[in-house]
This record gives C-alpha cells, sequence and structure tokens, in this order.
DNA sequence: CGTTAAAGTCGTCAATTGACGACATAGAAA
DNA sequence: TTTCTATGTCGTCAATTGACGACTTTAACG
C-alpha cells in the first residue's frame, strides 16, 4: 500500500509537469530559468493549496527534487513572500490611471472597459486565493503597497464620476474613499463570488460590469446630496 | 530551551482558558456541556488559525487533553465540520425576512436597519474567517444551504425596492439576482474590508449602510431601465 | 579528452501532528 | 465506605514536514 502523501505527490507532479519530455521537470536549466520557472509554478501551487501547502508537493510539480528549492530560496517563507511580491504586487497596470482620465470617453465607458480588464488581468482565481490566504494569514505581507494604490484608483474613479455629473465631492477623503468602495467592492466581491465562492454565474461579465457601472453613476448623486444634507 | 510549539501551546492557553481557577480547564464536566465548550472554544480557533490549526493548540485553548478531543469526535474533520454547521449556517435570523416585507416602513429604513443588523449578527470576523477558510480548501462544506438563504434575501430586497420604487422587475431571475448584488456584495465586501484585509475606518458603521443603502435605492431604476433598453 | 564549477539528487534529522491504547480519577449510586 | 462508570490524562506510534550535509551528474571551456 502507497502512502497516502505518495499519491498526493504524483498528482502534483502530473498536474502540472506532464509537458515535456516523458515526464520530468525540463533537463538542467540555468540558474535564472530554473528560479522562474519555480516561482511560476509556486504560484499555482500556493493559490490552490494555501501557504502552508508542502514543499515536497511543490517540488513535484516543478518536477525537481524537494532540495533544489533550497538552492534558490533559505527558507519556505522566502519562497512565499517572493510569489506574493511577483504575483500580487505586480498584478497593477500604470495604464489603468491614464485611460481612468482620458475626458474624450464618457466615464461609463472608461470605468467599463477598466472594470472589464481589471477583472481579466488581477481579480482572477489565482490572484484572488493568493490574496485572501495571505490576509487570512496574521503575517500582513506589505499591504501597505496595496492599499497606496487602491486608494489612487478611488481618488480617480470620483473625481472623473463627479465631474462627468457636475457635482462637488465632500471634503472628507475617508468619506469620499468610501462612496467610491460602493462601486469598486462590488466588484470585487462579484469575482470573489465567482473564483472562490464557486457560485454559478449565468450572466455575461461585461453585462454584469455595466450594471455595476451605470448604478454607480445613477446613485453617485443622490448619495452625495444626502451626505451634505446630514452634515451641513 | 523550550522546543517553539510548546511556547505556542502556553501562548493559546492563555488566550482563552485564563479566566476560571488557576488556570486550567475548569474542572470536570458533563458529556454535553465539555462538548459544548470545545465547539465554543474550536470555533474561535479556527477562525484565528485556519482549519489546518492543530489539535494539540487547540486542546490547550480549551484547557483539556488533546486526547479528550477524539472522545466527542472521530477525527479533526468531523470536528472541524461541526464548529462550521453550528457557526456558518446557524447565523442567519429567520426574523430578517419577516421584517423586510414590513411596509409599513419605507425600504430605506427596512434595508438600513437589516444591514446594520447583519452587519453585527453574521459579518463579523469570526464568521468571514470560517467563510473565507472553509470556501478556499476545496472540500465545499454544504454551501446550498448559504446559497439558497442568500437567494431569497437577493430575492426579496430586489421585490420590495421595486415596490417603492414602483418599476417592474425583469423575468430574467440571474439578471435579478446579479442586481440585487449590487448593494449586498458591496456591504459584505465592507466587512470583508474591515475584517480580513485590517483597513482602517474612521466613517461610522451606520453611515456606511446608509450610504449604501441609498445609492442602491437611487440607482436601481436607471440599471432597470438601461437593461430592459438592452433587452427589447 | 580532462577539468571544474554549477545544477541537481539522496538520504536523513529533528520537530510536528493526527490518532489511539492503556491507565487514572472524580463523584454518584448502593 | 465501597463500587463502578463516565470523564479525563499519559505516553506513544506512524506519517508528515522543513531543512540541510554529502554526494552525483551535466556541460562549458581549455
Amino acid at each position: 500500500m502507497k502512502a497516502k502523501s505518495d499519491v498526493l505527490r504524483e498528482q502534483a507532479r502530473k498536474a502540472s509537469g506532464a509537458k515535456k519530455e516523458g515526464g520530468s521537470g525540463s533537463g538542467r536549466l540555468p540558474r535564472a530559468e530554473r528560479r522562474a520557472q519555480i516561482l511560476e509554478t509556486a504560484s499555482d501551487f500556493f493559490a490552490e493549496n494555501g501557504l502552508t501547502g508542502q514543499t515536497r508537493m511543490l517540488a513535484d510539480a516543478c518536477g525537481v527534487s524537494q532540495r533544489l528549492l533550497y538552492r534558490f530560496f533559505p527558507t519556505k517563507q522566502d519562497l512565499v513572500a517572493e510569489v506574493y511580491k511577483e504575483e500580487i504586487l505586480g498584478a497593477f497596470k500604470a495604464g489603468w490611471f491614464v485611460d481612468l482620465q482620458n475626458r474624450k470617453l464618457s466615464a461609463e465607458e472608461r470605468f467599463t472597459q477598466f472594470y472589464v480588464d481589471y477583472l481579466e488581468t488581477t481579480l482572477t482565481r489565482k490572484w484572488l486565493r493568493l490574496f485572501l490566504y495571505a490576509s487570512l494569514s496574521d503575517a500582513s505581507m506589505a499591504p501597505d503597497y496595496i492599499t497606496s494604490i487602491v486608494t489612487q484608483l478611488l481618488e480617480v474613479l470620483m473625481r472623473e464620476a463627479a465631474h462627468e455629473i457636475g457635482i462637488d465631492l465632500p471634503d472628507d477623503r475617508e468619506v469620499v474613499h468610501e462612496m467610491a468602495w460602493t462601486l469598486h467592492g462590488a466588484i470585487s466581491h462579484y469575482a470573489i463570488r465567482r473564483h472562490i465562492y464557486k457560485a454559478s454565474w449565468q450572466v455575461p461579465e461585461t453585462q454584469v460590469v455595466k450594471m455595476h457601472v451605470r448604478m454607480f453613476l445613477s446613485g453617485l448623486a443622490a448619495m452625495i446630496e444626502a451626505y451634505n444634507a446630514e452634515n451641513s
């Protein structure tokens, strides 16, 4: 009888390494390439198995001995941290900020285009799972960077929306951010529903994005006016 | 030098068991009570440490020997499943559906009251962490029950909102659900931000809920009309 | 062909971890 | 007080798991 872990490790190997040659890794590689290949495999592996996934299974998925991992990363933590840096922090496009402020297009068009792209590029199954696993493990790995980027995004969204509608924003930036989260949070949660909760999704993605954007742009004025009325 | 795990286990004991007597559990208990106490402690424990948290540390948190856990639950999986059933599935109030349909109050009042309560009762740190850990681990433990409840909730929300505004809902139920998620998802994501991402929150909770509800009620008509226009 | 540094593997260690048999003890009933 | 059963603990086993020293293999270079 095989040990349980051996079976699992073979599954891991088949699941990823079974493309080149007979089945093993892919011959001998120069240091940088092997490192890149390990990181790529590791990002998928940790996304699926959590940050507590075992090094032996990861090694099998890479088609490589477990010992080799430690030739590149001194500890498992270092490997995980590197995956996080590459996959999580590297998933934002600078161009988004430019396109979002291109007033030749309507805000609705810009927001829709942005969120369709954002869903495809960043709010993927892999990104979300890694981000959630990292957020749940107390060791909050550098969330400041993401916080900073998202905050910028929220402010751009609100500035552009307010300009289009022709209304002034409240002075309290925290309130402005919270208003933008009305849109950004709803779409983020849509992605979580699809990728993490495995909800069935019949309605096409583009249509969903359009719904959210239109709802936001139609309701924003009323929301701001209500806020101003209560804080005058 | 102490082993690393011993230090951690003592922390676990202090963190929860340090209320009665000198420090140990709480004397000998009848079977049902001990079982309940273990489940209560376990829900906090797994919420904080993930479903992979170790039985020895949990036992210390309970102020009880590790062996005793296996007198109540044949395997760790059974224990986790029981925690999930109690904490996740038991967090919904039937009264919500009644109150949400009480048309003596405005929809805005009802929705606001409901979501303030929902945030306090269900979307807690503990509930969210357990739910996310369970959702991430492939073993999707009976998500059907939750799906069913939330779907009912979405339909009530849309029915009441449409009645208040005086507008007909689209026939496609999937689309109607997706529209309701605009509100429900945004508030769920607000809870995730606060409890999981540890975002700073300056704006008081009630105000946030009011913002979301008002945004939803103000934008709903436009969203439905846009949908009808595109699908005629 | 021979040398040699880098790439890669084998085997193992110590700590961890789920599970459980054997034993101890409190407290209610006789 | 004695008995007896449910409550509870001790110690241990086998599998797992991060880490690493010692060793082998490949291929670029002279």
